[in-house]
DNA sequence: GTCTATACACCGATAGAC
DNA sequence: GTCTATCGGTGTATAGAC
């Protein structure tokens, strides 16, 4: 023994997927289970016990976030295009439906006081990346804001209730639609 | 000693609040709490303990969700007055955003296998009356099944990403939006 | 850097007095 | 119908050997 079985990265990964199932409700036993680590071995990286562990994992998810899915919608391509390249990159993140949202799941959990600026962060960063490419389509800037907090508000509860029903297709049905809905040209008093 | 402290119905308004909150991660302690019982007095009431509280709580709450929000949809009243006053109903039950869903706390906790039918009823039933209601309105079935869906992933999404971003304005407003954009006329690509 | 062993609090649940 | 007292199990966290 001594030899660090895995990277402290692949430990991350791990200590992720348990979180994100979860939340800050995942207990020792199951982060010492899914990463192959003794519990004694988890506090040799990471100290500061349970609350260093998903500290670590909500700043790299927030990195991944900005990373695979707010920055595809910075690249090129008309908005429209870089909002259907946002939502593949989502549907790939969400494992189509079946894997549940890190920010969701801390936010039922209780315990949770200490994330609450990383939660805000992450949702406020991903609504305000979107606003920014439904103002550049043309959009006023309030309906743009609108929008981009309806989008984020329909995927997140298309994965919520879509975990509750046990059907992943509405989840994947709403991603493809979004889109076009976003980006339609506003009917007054329809 | 003896005499009950209060009704049976009172210990379910109170446990339900805590459920809510907390989901099935709600703690004896809480519950005795928040109740004013001890845990021994909260296994008279419920032998099966925990979990039978969580039991009578979904259920009570199936049956409010019933009561409050879907019969109003099969009222008097126009489709989109209907669709309004079922949104009044939604913002209250919901205390204008301040307060959970139990259904979607209890998808997010862990241990809720056993709840898994009570969860996708709740879902399930609301969409469908939803549905029904839009049916009426003159939409296709399969675009009535589609924007129900998606009213119900707007208002659970709202409630967790605005709970998370900690303001709830767009919650309220996304309730006042949504019934003109559920019966809106379709536009074929726009 | 990994492990075994352990400390101590809180968990859900039960027994039994009044 | 309420309570106090207590059980066994598990929770997070730590000590210390190798």
């Amino acid at each position: 023994m001594g030899a660090p079985l895995i990277s402290k990265d692949e430990v991350l990964n791990r200590l992720t997927r348990v979180f994100r199932e979860n939340g800050y409700g995942a207990t020792l036993s199951q982060l010492s289970q899914n990463t192959g680590l003794q519990r004694a071995s988890l506090y040799h990286y990471f100290p500061g016990g349970k609350e260093e562990m998903a500290t670590a994992v909500v700043e790299r998810s927030n990195a991944v976030l900005e990373r695979e899915i707010i920055a595809p919608l910075h690249g090129t391509g008309s908005p429209s295009e870089r909002l259907r390249a946002m939502m593949r990159s989502v549907d790939r993140y969400f494992a189509g439906g079946t894997e549940s949202c890190l920010l969701g799941s801390l936010t039922h959990t209780p315990g949770t006081h200490r994330f609450e600026s990383h939660i805000k962060a992450g949702f406020t960063a991903w609504i305000d990346a979107i606003a920014s490419v439904l103002t550049e389509a043309g959009l006023t800037r309030r309906t743009a804001r609108v929008r981009a907090q309806n989008a984020v508000f329909a995927i997140e509860g298309a994965l919520l209730v879509c975990h509750g029903i046990g059907d992943t297709k509405p989840f994947r049905r709403m991603l493809r639609e979004l889109p076009e809905q976003m980006t339609a040209v506003e009917l007054s008093a329809a």
